[in-house]
DNA sequence: TTGTACGCGTTATCAC
DNA sequence: GTGATAACGCGTACAA
């Protein structure tokens, strides 16, 4: 029966274990408590630890809370996590967070702003130690808010303009100029772009990622060829290519904002019997589920989401061991996946 | 400057609130809970709600559950939120407790039983007020290990044996009816199964449910085309579409578990040049996001994951006011989407 | 109707 | 090295 874990369902607490091992609940509590350990005599430490163990003593993080003002709880708000986007975003930041034992607190915002701000005073009364937020737009008062109130902010996914705030997000920048080089080494000199939303980071960075790198290839970008959509989903792709078809710009290449956009125009060459990539490439953005599934297999940047939520994590954890650390800003280095929605242009 | 909110990074009590209505502690208390609210004068407590308002009071939910035993939070296992299965589970669950006032607290397990302990054992001293798993198999030990803890349960998207045990799913079994029903009615006789492991209620109920509609169809299951894949995943779905093609039963339909084993037929369908549904249709289980985008468009069963969601929430809340109050089982019924992945059979 | 006093389970600060 | 005690913020008997 040793080793057996007592399936009690009165809770057992700090009191039963002193009880148990004889000692005063004060030193119990040290005896838990790896920096503490070294305050209590080594022998009656391992009787502490025995007996906590044969209770199966589980320290009550909330009475722990109310003592040292912390949760070792972070909230982390996402727009949807029905957006394939962000399963992986958070699965890093849970695991990174789990290893200096920290547990995420998830809400969702729809992109809507005043829920936003529910969500996140929600969680300050829930006392949460930081939040990590994928919601925030280029100039979203949420960030400033949140830092007023004194609670570490680290962005993920989306940065905001002020530089002072910690961020880890993949390279929009670098990603989109990678699928506009490889369109250009293509042939390709008609190129359009169907941005996403400029207020978000995301679809501004990527916008200035396309002007960049069809600059450097010696193309000078067609105003008739960037439309900026509405949101960053199939439809309003959609709608936004119909638009630029419509405008006859004579683009071979399009390269969307995100792989939904990008599916949107797939949708518009179905209804219009267009031939990609025969007749028009397309690129899109993040790699999501699935891509490669899509017909024709879709070309498109590799942003690897996991790791910006690790590096979302590290930064929090940074910024809870010393708030006074300088905030640092990551990009990861995103990676261009060709696949088949890109060719030579036609003729 | 009334009707601005402070925003002191400085914590406000309820004994900020007390001095600045000028009544004492416990009288604001009961004045701010709702339920207490009738027990003081009506003046003093407006009086009260003023001073909270006006000092941006949020009550500490931790202080409060160490004194209730209660945190107004739910835990939420989930085998990988990476499923695309998962994310509109969990959003129903969170937009319905949300309406009662609790918030979840996601975990992923990796379908690993131990890691599925060690998680809501975390939860438990997180003082959890219930737990609902999406991660437990049939015979699951964590089920009961849950109930004898005394926190209530609730199983979602996969049952467990025990009736006992609240749960909700999409109905399995009818769902699978469907599928087959509308592969009979197409003509096919050599109708296979790939079925999902039988651990899982989820495999087990379909699998049933693929032999109940074969024998009201008039249809002997042939034990050749039934195969049972060691997990829900495209690899197995593809490994286990090999051996049935092997074993060589003439099979000119294949009813698959789940979507991914239905994606996972379509890559031995590439390996071998066989086309679908021309030489063989093959019907799926889920419509996940997407399904619509294979090659061919995937015929499926659509199971509405994020009213599964809700429902599993709504038998938590049921549980938690009423912790003696009968277990039921909801199982949401489910919808067959044509597409163009099955057709009549060859010949 | 309101004030008082205690306790929830922990940790921190003292003494010893 | 260990024990005693107070305190975290709140809810609630009980007293007034």
């Amino acid at each position: 029966m040793a080793g057996q874990r007592e399936m009690t369902s009165a809770r057992v607490t700090l009191r039963d274990v002193a009880r148990a091992a004889d000692v005063h609940p004060g030193t119990a509590s040290r005896a838990l408590n790896a920096e503490t350990r070294s305050l209590v005599n080594e022998e009656t430490a391992q009787r502490v630890l025995r007996a906590a163990e044969q209770l199966g003593y589980l320290p009550n993080p909330i009475a722990r809370g109310l003592k040292t003002n912390r949760s070792y709880t972070i909230g982390v708000l996402v727009p949807d996590i029905t957006n394939p986007l962000f399963p992986p975003i958070l699965r890093g930041i849970e695991d990174r967070l789990e290893e200096d034992g920290y547990t995420p607190l998830m809400a969702n915002t729809d992109n809507d702003r005043e829920r936003a701000r529910i969500d996140w005073q929600t969680m300050r009364a829930r006392q949460v130690d930081g939040i990590i937020t994928a919601t925030a737009d280029r100039t979203d008062p949420i960030a400033e808010e949140i830092t007023d109130s004194g609670l570490p902010l680290v962005l993920v996914n989306r940065r905001v303009d002020d530089p002072a705030v910690r961020a880890a997000t993949p390279d929009d920048r670098a990603g989109m100029r990678l699928a506009v080089e490889h369109l250009v080494s293509l042939g390709h000199h008609r190129i359009a772009h169907i941005g996403g939303p400029l207020e978000f980071s995301s679809g501004h960075d990527r916008h200035e990622g396309f002007l960049e790198a069809m600059r450097e290839g010696g193309l000078e970008p067609d105003p008739d060829l960037v439309i900026i959509s509405k949101a960053f989903t199939e439809l309003e792709g959609a709608t936004a290519c119909r638009e630029l078809l419509d405008r006859g710009g004579g683009a071979t290449a399009i390269a969307a904002s995100n792989d939904l956009i990008a599916l949107g125009c797939y949708d518009v060459f179905l209804e219009r019997s267009i031939d990609c990539p025969g007749q028009l490439s397309v690129a899109g953005f993040n790699d999501m589920p699935f891509a490669d599934r899509f017909q024709p297999p879709l070309t498109t940047v590799r942003i690897r989401p996991y790791e910006v939520g690790v590096a979302a994590a590290e930064l929090m954890l940074e910024a809870l061991r010393d708030p006074d650390s300088e905030p640092r800003q990551v990009q990861l280095r995103p990676e261009l996946v060709v696949r088949e929605s890109t060719g030579p242009p036609p003729g």
